[in-house]
Order: structure tokens, then C-alpha cells, then sequence
DNA sequence: CTCCGAACGGGAACCGGTTGCCGTCATGTT
DNA sequence: AACATGACGGCAACCGGTTCCCGTTCGGAG
């Protein structure tokens, strides 16, 4: 057994030193950059830090000050297509800065969300991105701006991304994409190809995503002078299973309708393979029209006509505007553009 | 401004000692838990961290030899369904263990995956896994076990998942899931149907699980005294792109087949779309499976048969596995099981 | 009314780093 | 040859916790 010098993961700034003939603060210097030390020095100091594969433990140094500081995200499910385009935005900026990313998934249970908050601001991390929409209720928002108040004054910062603001005051960055806008414009393209009893699959009557894309099929039929009949406004979640048992009631209801818009593309899948399962063609018998822009969506039959959202784009803005401020930096919020993606799902009335 | 009790999140242990009119230590044990203080200080103090918004800095904590390990995963990318679905494992089942989860991903990048490995090893996390196969080549294996060693002896533990053992005795933890047992079944499936000139759109060529499933394809064919044509063998990677392209080659190529046999799900996914394209039908024309099981799978037109991978229970396994060992646990190697999933997309040849 | 032990709380050392401050030594000037 | 100066490197304090060890204090038993 070479015991000796085998023993090397556990080994501490002062047994490099010794080896080297030196002090630890000598070790520090040379690791650490700037401050002169000998050449000869230098090259018995690496020497050992090589020897002893020593790597210098990152907590102590930041718990020294030195050391970077690390971010963390707080997402509902990883699985989901788009958080995952986030995670990754996230992620990605994040290593190019240099910074170590904390993860934890939620299962959207708000008190999990709660205990990982808590479990960064132990860790002292630069920012806690919290990713994707939620339930808004008077409670949450009220939650929600504690913690970030407790953030911001422990020095951190709390970041929305794809998530409303909380009003006005709260030390929280914000960085969002229009779902309004893009449901208006995807609606007003279902409407445009004449279409005029529009079936829209939603998510959660009270998630923020929901809501907006909800507001935006509104908007298109009122811009029009239409009325959207209610009945055509179903909710369920943003699954593809949702979408496929959704679609599913909808036929055996007999709703009457010439279009389904749905509020993700995955319920679009799901929608999708319901309306085959009816033996009815998209788009000849029913058009059909995601939300999204998941690489999938051109590999649907017929590929789906979504609205694309920068996703990736959205976890970096979220990273870089993190930690570009300090704790009394005023509120932002930065709203990002989607666009309609045209495909193959949507064909005009009748035709 | 309120500033004196409102610095909360700055404030340490002693800050909370001076208002609660004890010394740290005691703080420090009302904390803690289970040494004997008086219900009177007790309140005293709890009310003391109250007010401030008090938490322990969790970077000093695990300095000090208390503080929960944090484990940390490597992968590719997280946006591929199967490396999130193992993610979403891991990441479960740390967070059922009161664990902290740091992520990383590589984009297939081996410097990216060394750098961050070493950060691991920085943050003395009690266990890196690294998801997803690899390039698998000598120099691999080499620097693998070394770093393999390295965490060894920093107390810490490599866990490969989805990932080939390294050979005897580098201290490693293998989750590993049947790639060529897999592939060899829904080839044998393919095989019976009746066609016996299947294309096989595979991955990189020195990719592990590539290989594996590769093999497969071929295991199956010899087991019936088949040959298949080293002209139906095609590599690229895992995307739907890839797969769009490979297929389109394929057909633009002439090459002669009844059936395809895609290395992932999304490789399929994009030659389903190609053979749409070219105008032919699944399964009518042609046959095709993919590999994964992914949940977009059913959604596709027709439904795909495929190869299910328990790639969450994979992602749990691995985290209680490495969590359950110590420093000079012997090697060890799981395998799980994967098992074909019968859908639309394979039909008997010539029906 | 002592004496003894348990219950409680404080001081100080320690975890593994960083850094301000100061002493030493070798060099370059005059 | 004496002196100033700058390059190096060590000591010790500090970051924010935990925990060992020891001194008080208080209660009950003899």
C-alpha cells in the first residue's frame, strides 16, 4: 500500500505547504494569481499541488470571500420540453460565466418550492431563478415578494422567469414572453383561414401561463367582434395526456368546432392523437395549433403550426440580468417577443 | 429606513447571539438539535433568529464537518428527453434525501465534462454521476478511472449511468440499462414481421450506447443466420435532425428496404417525417421503430414501436447506490432491464 | 446544612481557506 | 561601505459555523 501519498483528495492547503517547504500562505499565493512569489518557489509549490492532486476546497473559499458565487433554479418538471430549453439556457450562460448551477424540480407543490428557497439562501447563492408560470393567488404573490425581500437583503436576487411580476416595489427581476400576444396572433391566424367555433384546450384555470394564453384567444375573437362560445374553453394541465383526454370528452360531448387550439404543443400531441384515434384528418376535418415550438412539433402528422418562444434565450437573459445587479437595484422586467410558426396543422375552412 | 433589524440575511450566528443575549455556541444548539437548553433561552433565541430571518450559512455548516453532502450530475444536454427523464430521477430521489443537486451539462464536450469535474471535486460533492453514454475510446478510459481515483480518494464516488463499466477495479458504481439487449428484441420483433432488409439509422460510431444497440441490431440478425448489409448500417447522432437527414440520404441513395430501425426516438421521429415527405406510408411502405420510449412516442403518426428505458428509475438507482457506499466499496454494476413496446409503426412485410 | 451530580451555558479551538501586516534578505545607489 | 528599496514569505486574524471541555448553578439526597 503507498498509503503515503495515495491519501490525496483529503489533503489540506497546509499539507501542500509542508510538502513544499513552505507556508499555506504561499500555497494561497501561488494559486490564487497575483502576488509575486519566486519562480523557484512557484515551481516546488506546483509541484506538490500536482503530486497530492490537491484541489482547494470551494466552500472554505467562499466562506473566505474568495470563490465564486454560485446560482440556482427552481423549475416544476424537467421533463417538460420547454423548461428544459430554459434549464439549458440557464445552465449554459451560467457556465460561461463560470458559475456552479443548483437545481431542484418542484413537482408543483409549493411547499417544496418553498423549502428549496430556503435551501438556497443557506447556500448563499448569486440568484434563485424560479422557472415557469404558477398559480397566482393573493397568497403567493404575498409569499413571493417575502422571499424576495429576504433574498435581497441577504444579498441575492430572486429572478421570474416566464413568470408575471408581483407588482410594483418587490426587489425581483423579470424576464417573460408574450403569451398574449403570441395566442393573439396564433388565434387571429385560426380565425383569418376562417374558422370561427375555435375549441381551445387550456391549462389551469389560476397558471399565470395559462391565463395568458387564455387572454390572448379572448383578445383575437373580440378584435373581430366575435364571442367565443364558453363551452369551447376547456382546462385541464399542460400534459400530453391532458390534451388527449380533453380532446377526447370534446368528442364524445359533440362539441361542434372546426379548430382546437391547444396550450402547449404537448397537449397538442396529445389532442392530435385523439382526433386520429376519432378517425378524423388534420387539417382536412379539424385544424389543429400548438404552443411552444418543441423541436417535436415538425414531427407531428401533420406537422404543427405553434408559436415559437425563445426559451433558451429567456434562461440566459435571466442569468446574465441576475447577476449584472446588486440588491437595491430597482425592479425590472423584460418582456421577450414570440412569433406564429406556420406549418401543416392549420388549413382554411371548408376547403 | 428601518435598517437596523431589516439587514437580516447578512447577519451571522453571533449577530443572533448578541440579540438573544447568549453566546454562539448556544445559539448553535438550539439550532442543532439535541444538546439540553432551557425552554427560556430556547424561545429567547428562536424568537432572536425569527426577527433577523436568520439561516445558517450552509458553505460554513459543511466546513465545519456538519451540513448535508451535495451530489452532483454531469450530462450532455438536458433538453434530450432521455437525459431529462434520468435527471428528473436523480434529482427526485436527492431531494426525497434532503440532498442539493448541481448540474452540469457538457454539450459533448469532454474538456467541459473534465472542468466541471474538477469543480465537483472542489465542492467535495459525496458523489459525481455522469449521465449518458460516451465516446468510448482508451484515452477515455483512462482519464475516466483516473478521475475515478481521484474522487476515491477524496471520499467521494464516481457513478457512470447509462454509461460501460471501465474495466475491473477502477471504484466505480455502473447504472447501466440493456442497450443490446433491447435493441436485439425489437430487431427479433422486426425480423419476425417478416423483413429482411432493415436500415438502421445509428449513432456516432464510437458513441457506447450506439455501439450497444448496434450490436444488437446485428446480434439479432446472426441469431437467425441473417447477414444484414453493411450498406443498411448508417450513422449520425441522436437528434431528429439527424435522423431527417440519414432517412432522406437513404431514400435519395435508392437503398432497398422494408423496415428502419432508428437508434433513438428522435432519430425516428425526424425519419418519419422524411418518409412522410417522400411520400411513403408507415407501416404500408415501410416499417419503422425507434429506441427510448419516449412519451412523445405515441403521438406520432403512426404510433412507434419502441424499446422503454426506466430512464427515471435509472437516475434513482444511481443516487441511492452512490449515497449507500463509501470510499473503498468495491466496484459495482447494475443492469436493468428494458423491454419492446408494441405500437402501429411495425407491420408484418407485405400486408 | 452539606455534598454530589445533572443540567446548562460560555470560552476557545478547529474546519480550510484568504489576506493584511511586517520582517528579512538581496539588490542597486551614491 | 552605508543605506534605501523592493521582492518574498511567514504570522496571525478572520470568514461563519460546530463542538470539546470546563465552570456555574440549581436541585435533591443524606
Amino acid at each position: 500500500m503507498t498509503r503515503k501519498s495515495e491519501d490525496a483528495g483529503r489533503s489540506t492547503i497546509r499539507d501542500v505547504a509542508a510538502r513544499a517547504g513552505v507556508s499555506a500562505s504561499t500555497v494561497s499565493r501561488v494559486l490564487g494569481g497575483v502576488y509575486p512569489v519566486s519562480a523557484a518557489t512557484r515551481t516546488r509549490v506546483l509541484r506538490a499541488v500536482r503530486e497530492m492532486d490537491y484541489v482547494a476546497d470551494a466552500r472554505a473559499k467562499a466562506i473566505a470571500g474568495a470563490g465564486t458565487p454560485t446560482l440556482a433554479f427552481v423549475l416544476e418538471d424537467i421533463t417538460g420540453p420547454s423548461f428544459a430549453h430554459m434549464a439549458q439556457g440557464v445552465e449554459r450562460e451560467a457556465a460561461r460565466l463560470g458559475h456552479l448551477c443548483l437545481v431542484c424540480s418542484t413537482d408543483g407543490d409549493v411547499r417544496h418550492e418553498l423549502e428549496f428557497i430556503e435551501m438556497m439562501r443557506a447556500q448563499r447563492a448569486a440568484a434563485v431563478i424560479l422557472v415557469g408560470g404558477t398559480a397566482d393567488t393573493p397568497e403567493y404573490r404575498e409569499r413571493t415578494r417575502r422571499i424576495a425581500d429576504s433574498l435581497a437583503s441577504a444579498g441575492s436576487r430572486l429572478v421570474l422567469c416566464g413568470r408575471p411580476p408581483l407588482g410594483p416595489g418587490a426587489p425581483v427581476t423579470v424576464i417573460e414572453y408574450d403569451n398574449e400576444g403570441g395566442a393573439y396572433a396564433l388565434v387571429a391566424h385560426v380565425l383569418t383561414q376562417g374558422h370561427r367555433r375555435v375549441l381551445f384546450l387550456g391549462g389551469r384555470p389560476d397558471h399565470t401561463t395559462a391565463q395568458g394564453r387564455e387572454r390572448g384567444y379572448l383578445a383575437a375573437h373580440r378584435a373581430r367582434g366575435l364571442d367565443p362560445d364558453p363551452e369551447l374553453l376547456l382546462h385541464g394541465d399542460f400534459t400530453r395526456d391532458s390534451g388527449h383526454r380533453l380532446m377526447r370528452q370534446a368528442l364524445e360531448r359533440g362539441l361542434e368546432f372546426t379548430a382546437v387550439v391547444a396550450a402547449t404543443d404537448m397537449v397538442a400531441a396529445g389532442a392530435l392523437t385523439a382526433l386520429h384515434e376519432a378517425g378524423l384528418d388534420v387539417p382536412g376535418d379539424v385544424s389543429l395549433a400548438g404552443y411552444d415550438d418543441i423541436p417535436f412539433a415538425r414531427d407531428l402528422h401533420p406537422a404543427l403550426t405553434t408559436v415559437h418562444v425563445p426559451y433558451e434565450e429567456l434562461g440566459r437573459l435571466a442569468v446574465r440580468t441576475a447577476l449584472g445587479h446588486t440588491a437595491d437595484t430597482a425592479d425590472e422586467h423584460l418582456l421577450l417577443g414570440t412569433h406564429v410558426v406556420v406549418r401543416g396543422s392549420v388549413a382554411a375552412v371548408g376547403d
